[in-house]
DNA sequence: CTCTACAGTACTAAATTGCTACCAACCATT
DNA sequence: AATGGTTGGTAGCAATTTAGTACTGTAGAG
């Protein structure tokens, strides 16, 4: 058993290698789940956002899932939070380097989607 | 309000147009949750597998969860479904081209892990 | 004195995901 | 003939995530 098997995609040179120092389970921790993507959208391409705008701008999330998913990102250092104190209360969050890094992957999920889920 | 922000990414002409046109929402519908990419991953990179192969590949997912998300994979037209009526049966499931375009976007989160998350 | 705006928490309900046991069908071994 | 191994899959319940609703505190407007 375990006999090397034809794999007929033949654009990368170590696939297997790929797979194997590509831990998508750790990727999925920090930007996966319901929302993430979304919010990160929302942060690298519209840039810095306060609470109640994200709520807006992000369709159908409740603040109890805004608040968490946001404090996970900031934890994973995705994200930064700033809290001004002022009343009413303002708490703006931006994007951080690391989080505008994934705008290439962005774009390409856009291409993808617009290549082969548009047509 | 709503003044021009310093939004440092310049690569493309209209951030706010492209959140607006990439609807994250269906994209999360169709590779989103705990498991579709990995599996997705897995058969783009290694080609056709088993069933019983992919789930040794998944590392952790459960029978019931790995048949789940496969059957919404090739319900979205992500991958081909093939059973053979032998005995023990064999079930082999594969990338379809529409899988296939996503290449580019693993290689950009792989590129992104490697420089971001690595260091 | 009441109403509004804003970010957030507490608590409960619903949806997802995870776990264990079980099935069918044939083969090889006992 | 009976037993156990193999493979893909399902059923039923437990655990974890995600969703929904109500509520808080503060200051200014009316």
């Amino acid at each position: 058993m375990n006999v090397m098997k034809n794999v007929t995609n033949k654009s990368e040179p170590s696939n297997e290698a790929f797979a194997e120092r590509c831990p998508m389970p750790d990727i999925a921790r920090l930007i996966g789940g319901k929302w993430k993507l979304i919010i990160l959208q929302v942060l690298i391409f519209q840039g810095t956002k306060r609470f109640g705008e994200l709520k807006r701008d992000v369709d159908g999330i409740t603040q109890t899932m805004l608040t968490g998913q946001l404090r996970a990102l900031e934890e994973d250092g995705l994200v930064t939070r700033e809290v001004f104190p002022e009343v009413p209360p303002r708490v703006e969050y931006t994007a951080t380097e690391k989080a505008m890094a994934l705008t290439k992957m962005f774009h390409a999920m856009h291409d993808w989607w617009m290549l082969e889920c548009k047509k």
